[in-house]
RNA sequence: GGCCCCAUCGUCUAAUGGCUAGGACACCGCUCUUUCAAGGCGGCGGCGGGGGUUCGAAUCCCCCUGGGGCCA
């Protein structure tokens, strides 16, 4: 019996969680409950000036929506600097780090290259010193990473670094190092950006007499122009996907595969394969292109795959918020609209436009459609069909049909010159769902009132033109 | 500048030395259909370049080029 995994996610709270983010601790949680191990979530919030409890309680938020779930108490680094003093004062008594000094005039030095020179603390009280670990001269420090073998580094390219900043801070490399080793991580799998980190982590690792944990190193995640993603690609949080009405199932999925393939040929693989499939060493090394088009591509399955209830409730604040659905009656209504629109729908928000006209009047008519099927000829047509409907007794989908059917053929005229007419005059669109269901949901009254109106704007029009 | 990483269709990827390099998104046709969407069928399109190793290379090695990261 191998000792238990235990991984961990370890983000700033100085900013919302981005999609990159979201896949390390994606790709931590799969490992984690692939291995049936455990997976933390530590704060490292030692930048105080920048970080923030707000963000912190976003990044949670997003974790949790995505369906991140984290396993034991949270750890915060800011609670810990005693911790890292207390180490780092080891390594000095070891001869493995050492005081320094950065006299003001270095300070000035533009362009970096700042100095931190050695010095004896005796001669230096009250003065800010930083303490710098020692890398030795000679020699290599090197790993084998999972996702890319073997890696090594020259000791001599390393060089001296600081692990506590004079104002008693320490450095991101030492603080990781502590932490991990105090969290107990077995495995550190993070950004691909991390890696020429890794050597100065190992010799800290090596100058306490540490376990080595293992590394995964992720590719980057790139925008549309193979640039690093950043603010400029639109969503820069991960809640922000949810808001345009992104499925969380939708956006875990896609982000497992951004870099990972479970071997076949799937796209849409639910979360409880990918936990048993999930696999460190299929992930890929080269940067991927963030593509929103598959993101919601993935996401429309996803929503048609849900049942018609699910899907009301999740979209139901969305036709709220932009004020088409106001009164119990109208959540009747929308709830017999969504599984008409379901599967014509990529985002949640996708059901404010397209079911704009279960709940306004229809203003205007579509330009083009109006061009099209608002021939010479229609009104009457139109007439027709509204004596027909007033005749109805039931108002069902069915019965309509029948009703345009049959008027068709006694007209001999083919169904379509009537369907696209009423489409037109019912909605004021061109396209949407199958004109009887939609006409149906609508409703006698309404249907009637908008077909009539229709012919008066016609008429309305033909005189305009007429003379 | 130094060090490190990476390189298959536009994009995400499969291929672990051996069938005409497979799939998905996007795009374009055709089909189904009352429209749109979905579906079905088909098309476009790729191993960055050059050297090796090998009977045989997308795959292994070297160089170049091009991206990217970290440090300065």
């Amino acid at each position: 019996m191998s000792k238990e995994v235990r991984v961990r996610f370890a983000p700033s709270p100085t900013g919302y969680l981005h999609v990159g983010g979201a896949r390390t601790a994606l790709y931590n949680w799969l490992f984690a409950r692939n291995q049936g191990g455990k997976f933390l979530l530590r704060i490292e919030n030692t930048d105080v000036k920048r970080s923030s409890k707000e963000m912190e309680e976003y990044i949670k938020e997003a974790m949790l929506w995505l369906g991140l779930n984290w396993d034991e108490d949270i750890v915060y680094q800011l609670d810990r600097l005693e911790i890292y003093r207390k180490f780092a004062r080891e390594l000095i008594e070891k001869g493995l780090a050492y005081y320094c000094y950065t006299p003001p005039e270095e300070l000035k030095k533009e362009g970096g290259g700042v100095e931190c020179f050695e010095v004896d603390p005796a001669k230096y009280q009250g003065k800010p010193l930083a303490i710098k670990f020692r890398v030795p001269n000679e020699g290599t420090t090197e790993f084998d990473d999972i996702i890319r073998g073997h890696i090594s580094f020259r000791n001599k390219d390393i060089g001296d670094f600081v692990i506590v900043r004079s104002d008693g801070i320490p450095t991101y490399n030492f603080a990781v190092v502590v932490d991990d080793h105090y969290m107990g991580i077995t495995h550190v799998i993070r950004g691909e950006d991390h890696i020429s980190n890794t050597p100065k982590q190992i010799l800290i690792y090596q100058a306490f007499d540490w376990e080595i944990p293992e590394f995964a190193h992720l590719p980057m995640i790139l925008g549309p122009d193979k640039k690093r993603l950043s603010k400029r690609h639109g969503a820069t949080s991960v809640l922000e996907y949810r808001d345009e009405g992104i499925l969380p199932e939708a956006l875990f999925n896609f982000l497992a595969l951004l870099g990972w393939s479970p071997g076949d040929n799937r796209e849409i693989v639910p979360k409880d394969e990918m936990i048993k499939l999930f696999d460190l060493r299929r992930v890929g090394k080269r940067a991927a292109v963030f593509d929103l088009d598959k993101l919601h591509w993935i996401n429309s399955e996803y929503i048609r795959m849900k049942a018609d209830e699910e899907i009301y409730r999740l979209a139901l604040p969305y036709v709220e918020k932009a004020g088409l659905v106001k009164t119990e009656e109208d959540r009747e209504r929308f709830r017999k609209v969504v599984p008409l629109l379901k599967e014509r729908v990529r985002l949640l928000k996708d059901f404010i436009d397209l079911s704009e006209y279960f709940f306004k009047d229809v203003e205007t008519y579509d330009e083009k459609g109006v061009k099209k099927h608002f021939k010479e000829g229609v009104e009457e047509r139109l007439r027709l069909l509204v004596e027909r409907l007033e005749n109805l007794d039931s108002f069902d989908e069915k019965s309509i049909e029948n009703v345009v059917r049959a008027l068709a053929e006694e007209l001999g005229v083919s169904a379509a010159k009537i369907i696209h007419p009423t489409r037109l005059a019912v909605t004021g669109r061109t396209f949407g769902p199958g004109l009887f269901e939609l006409m149906a949901v609508l409703g006698k009254d309404e249907c009637i009132k908008r077909l009539k109106k229709a012919i008066t704007w016609l008429e309305e029009r033909k005189r305009e033109k007429g003379g």
